[in-house]
DNA sequence: GGTAGGATGGGCT
DNA sequence: GCCCATCCTACCC
């Protein structure tokens, strides 16, 4: 049987907690020193957990250093922007569009300054709190299909800026058995720079995505 | 199914 | 003062 399986109908959880602690283990930091673009594709299909809710990662874009002008660091260092610069495995928290958070994985060893964004994950744990949270009675894909709707649901805001991802309330885990799937490339979405790269890895046909 | 427009505040020129 | 790595509602097929 495989690990995952999509929603039924209703806010059940489809893995309690406890079951999905027993079935992942954290993802160690050496694994976010590799390049954005291979940590975009890798960290499809791991788990976001925050307290009482979990989501598995099923849309990313990848952020680079240098030439990329789309990219929050492309404007040097600052107070909001310093995480990016520094060690990998932390968690790059901003604040946008005066209402919503996004949350970003900062990748390669310090002074690289690239990141990877979480745009979507889909619903595995703590449900019900995450409705609450959205303040959402619609469908349950609704709770995390993007960006500003997964922080809100998981809870997580600018007071876990530059947490490691490796312990604490915030991690990241990895399926010991982990499920099967496609990965589709597009450009990202919502920028106005270097707009044609094939930067943004998507779970080919998952329903939990931002957009297809 | 689709899209146009407004909300809202911090970061940076 | 302008620009956003967005979301929701209203409205229109």
């Amino acid at each position: 049987m495989l690990p995952v399986r999509y929603l039924p109908d209703g806010l059940i959880d489809p893995w309690p907690l406890p079951r999905l602690r027993a079935a992942t283990s954290v993802v160690p930091i050496r694994f976010y020193y590799a390049p954005a673009i291979e940590v975009s594709r890798s960290l499809l299909g791991c788990v976001l957990l925050h307290e009482q809710t979990a989501g598995m990662i099923v849309e990313t874009e990848a952020y680079l250093g240098g030439d990329d002008l789309a990219a929050h660091s492309a404007r040097g260092l600052t107070e909001r922007t310093r995480v990016i610069f520094g060690p990998p495995g932390r968690a790059y928290v901003y604040f946008i569009y005066g209402m919503h958070e996004c949350m970003n994985v900062v990748t390669e060893p310090a002074g690289s300054a690239s990141g990877v964004l979480i745009r979507a994950v889909e619903p595995l744990s703590g449900l019900k709190l995450m409705a609450e949270r959205r303040r959402w009675t619609g469908s349950p894909r609704g709770l995390t299909n993007g960006p500003g709707k997964l922080t809100q649901a998981l809870g997580i805001t600018r007071k876990q800026y530059g947490q490691r991802l490796d312990r604490g309330a915030l991690t990241i885990r990895r399926w010991k058995t982990p499920p099967p799937f496609e990965v589709e490339v597009t450009p990202r979405i919502g920028i106005s720079e270097c707009v044609d790269l094939p930067l943004r890895f998507v779970w080919k046909d998952n329903p939990f995505v931002s957009r297809h």
